[in-house]
DNA sequence: AAGTGGTCTAGACCACCGT
DNA sequence: CGGTGGTCTAGACCACTTC
């Protein structure tokens, strides 16, 4: 049973991808919300800020909330951290595992699991495709006493749900880290790529509630196909 | 007067930079900082969360809020929209202003700012330094319309600051698009790298709050100096 | 069981927008 | 001036962690 909040967001979401606002781009109030759905004003707040985060709305101090023009299925959205098939909804998402290994970590490993070298992990290499084009390549190392179970099959298919769902893991928070350098031959190749060609390149950190890094992973994506995008407020 | 929230979680900032809580990493919990400040636990909540949002700590249900390593001053935050000198506190940034006109908008810059082609506009070319290296160089376009007056001077400062402050602007929100492209050999020269180099490029979509466009930039990033910094949470 | 963050409410008042 | 979002309160109850 999700929260209130998310309730109201997914319902109000879902006016607006169905252009029920069509007409002045304007929501309801917050009053007319909290009628609408038997809440307080707080919780349709909450619920609103979720759309202005995702990048759905934006707010007029004494005026309304009003629909933006939402950049759909092109980027990928920073703001969402649920992967690649939330963000290509509609479009053909594929998976290929290219490689799946239990090993240890090697010094550059261990650097970025601030772990020990030699402490052991799986390792997981994917190539990811949409609309039949390829669109990244992802190397990924989780530290085994932390996710205590992952075989080939599970790695085809969602990783965090089967962390999240079954393993019960505690997953806190993450950092991303964007630049850009040259591409690598091995790179290049399973994208169609040229050696040295431009790559935009995400190295993800991932911890547990905890504190502690479980996962990392570095994805080299094609630059003619990938975008990503920052919605931002001016507040905060 | 900023609001209570605001001012609440600058102490509680200003507390974590100066090791406060270095001995446990975890912050106080939320009905001591509201003893403290003599605010209520809501409004303790809304400066925790801006803080998490920053990046400085990190929330566990049930057990309190935390202290983050925080990576400091080699990134640009996507979260922070101050622009370079707050990222880079500490560091020598310096602006020098390439070229500067009033022009108006051809096809591109028209289909950008979602405004007829031959809109007025101000046109502003700048090259960005870190500690004396090339950083970035960065077109922008403002509309004439909007920002009413501009001139070299004011564009050798922070634009924003006096769009703001003096022109009592009243900016919205922003979309950033982030890719990678092969660098161009103007922008080469200017970063001191070679033509088709990896670019790492920023295009900024600035709003009113009425949801005009009133700014358009591309920034094109120095490959080897520049890494952006998106932290999430696994919520919302 | 006690401590602590997460959700939610009902209501008050302020700040800003538009007519 | 009325409408609407922004801030703030005091208190209740739930969910999760820790002991």
């Amino acid at each position: 049973m999700s929260p209130k909040y998310k309730q109201v967001a997914s319902q109000i979401e879902a006016d607006i991808v169905n252009h029920v606002y069509q007409h002045t781009n304007k929501l309801l109030t917050e009053d007319e919300y909290a009628n609408k759905y038997g809440v307080s004003r707080n919780t349709v707040r909450k619920a609103i800020e979720i759309l202005v985060n995702k990048g759905y709305v934006y707010q007029v101090q004494g005026s309304g909330v009003f629909v933006r023009d939402h950049y759909n299925s092109d980027y990928i959205n920073l703001e969402k951290l649920q992967g690649l098939t939330s963000d290509f909804s509609g479009r053909k998402v594929e998976t290929r595992v290219l490689h799946f290994e239990q090993t240890v970590a090697n010094d550059e490993v261990a650097e970025r699991m601030k772990c020990p070298i030699g402490t052991p992990v799986y390792f997981v290499k994917r190539l990811r495709l949409v609309d039949d084009h390829p669109f990244s390549v992802e190397d990924s190392y989780f530290r085994k006493e932390l996710v205590i179970y992952l075989d080939e099959n599970i790695v085809q298919k969602s990783i965090y749900t089967y962390l999240r769902s079954d393993q019960k893991l505690a997953i806190g928070f993450a950092d991303r880290v964007i630049y850009a350098d040259f591409l690598d031959s091995e790179s290049a190749d399973l994208l169609d790529l040229n050696e040295n060609d431009p790559a935009l390149i995400v190295d993800n950190t991932v911890y547990l509630t905890n504190g502690q890094i479980f996962d990392v992973s570095r994805s080299i994506h094609h630059f003619k196909h990938v975008k990503m995008l920052k919605v931002s407020n001016i507040k905060s």
